[in-house]
RNA sequence: GCGGCUAUGGUGUAACGGUUAACACAGAGGUUUGUGGAGCCUCUGAUUCGGGUUCGAUUCCCGGUAGCCGCCCCA
């Protein structure tokens, strides 16, 4: 014998069986109905991408496709990389078709996304991430804010009621000008307190102190004033979400999203469940993706949510409906002899639309029976001698135990309506 | 990359260092053979791997591996 296979999928990757399936079904397509909701369009691509598209934007970025990425080499000595995420890809149809396309463009996108990096709670090494952005709109404050709403109504699509959640705004030239007017100016500066203020919610405030102090000595007050107090202001993004009936909006002046093309508003959605105090989704304004091909800059507004996430959210707040789906109509030839007489009786119900399925398992008739009605299916055939020769049948209504006879067109007639 | 915790049937759990490793669920079969989800009966099936301590290890120690949870990072 050789050596046993592990049954275990690859590391930090997922199998998706029936029942799992079933819920990511949901979230996808509970995600497509909300874009589209809005009027947005879907695209996809490749998974594999040039390695380059992620190396392009300096040294920094080199570092993190080497160390954070599936990255290899092809047979054609093409340096290739598993998209880590899906802006780049975008940006780049986007830069293709720029001259064609109407802008504003909403398009939305559910791609499968991998990195390189330890699983943990709700990241792992692929998942699929719902992406929507609007592109080259000149009205950027409507953009934003529709973003937001379409972030928003997705959650309230699965159920989920405002105090489950809630989304925290923030905006990087309102930041950059409150720096300025404490005459903080040089961007390292910068960088280093917004690195720190995303951890303000996490470290102790006598920590986040010390270190402000070391940054910016003279505005460390002023600044822990500003995050602290930033709940209890708005800005115009907040007001027309208020003003659209979203609520659970607030400014955060501690959001800071990582450091890449994050031009304007930033925003996220946190679960205020503490149990899965986490981020769900992140997303916000950039001036300009599309330079890096040579054509002019279109900026847009964007987000990603995880399903990841997602699904820890719904199952955090009891939110996953009872999703088993069965045929429609089971049908059960006394004998398997028959089977092939129950696979044509299927026939006819399958073209009138009716899901069917054929039990031709070598179980008795009471326990296809038995199992029709625990699977769920809502009506049973039965295919046996009598009803081959005589050729009428008996439907049985399992919800309400009533049966009807007839031929198999009648009958499948009746199901489908 | 760093740290902590865990590892027993398919799944979830149990077992003072001491008989045949227990229970529930799931699965298979039966309940006298053509009709309902129950009940009852039966069966299948496990100590992650490699060392060590011990008369004896599921249990204690070391290491590997895997998983989970943090940190880093977060596209």
């Amino acid at each position: 014998m050789a050596e046993k296979l592990s049954t275990e999928p690859y590391k930090g990757v997922r199998d998706f069986y029936p029942e799992d399936m079933a819920i990511q079904r949901h979230i996808f397509d509970t995600w497509s109905r909300t874009a589209e909701s809005f009027g947005f369009e879907r695209y996809d691509a490749s998974v594999l991408e040039p390695s380059e598209l992620y190396k392009s934007k300096g040294a920094e970025n080199e570092e993190l496709v080497n160390d954070q990425t599936y990255t290899f080499t092809d047979r054609g000595n093409r340096e290739v990389t598993l998209r880590p995420e899906m802006t780049p890809t975008v940006a780049r149809m986007i830069a293709s078709r720029h001259k064609e396309l109407p802008f504003p463009v909403r398009w939305y996108s559910i791609p499968n996304l991998f990195r390189y990096e330890r699983s943990q709670r709700g990241r792992v090494r692929e998942h699929w991430q719902l992406n929507c952005d609007i592109f080259g709109a000149e009205d950027q404050l409507s953009a934003d804010v529709e973003m937001i709403a379409l972030a928003y109504q997705s959650l309230i699509n699965f159920g989920a009621y405002d105090e489950m959640f809630s989304i925290r705004v923030n905006d990087r030239v309102e930041m950059k000008e409150f720096y300025h007017s404490l005459g903080v100016i040089d961007e390292e500066s910068i960088t280093k307190v917004t690195r720190l203020n995303d951890r303000f919610h996490k470290i102790e405030r006598s920590e986040y102190m010390e270190e402000l102090r070391q940054i910016v000595p003279g505005a460390a007050e002023a600044i822990l004033e500003f995050v602290e107090k930033s709940e209890q202001t708005e800005n115009a993004v907040t007001k027309a979400l208020n003003a659209l009936g979203i609520n659970n909006v607030k400014i955060d002046r501690s959001l800071a999203r990582g450091f890449d093309y994050y031009t304007g508003t930033i925003f996220e959605i946190f679960d205020n469940d503490p149990k899965n105090n986490r981020s769900m989704l992140g997303g916000g304004r950039y001036d300009d993706l599309t330079s890096l091909f040579g054509e002019e800059r279109i900026g847009g507004v964007g987000f990603g949510m995880g399903d990841v996430t997602m699904r820890d959210f719904l199952e955090t707040h009891d939110l996953i409906p009872n999703l088993r789906r069965s045929a429609n109509l089971i049908v059960i030839p006394t004998d398997t002899k028959f089977n092939l007489e129950g696979e044509k009786a299927a026939t006819t119900f399958r073209r009138s639309g009716v899901s069917t399925l054929v039990d031709i398992s070598a179980r008795k008739l009471g326990k296809k029976v038995s199992n029709a009605a625990h699977c769920g299916a809502g009506y049973l055939l039965v295919v046996g001698e009598d009803e081959i020769a005589r050729s009428e049948f008996i439907l049985k209504n399992l919800a309400d135990g009533t049966e009807a006879s007839g031929s198999l067109d009648d009958l499948a007639k009746q199901v489908a309506s």
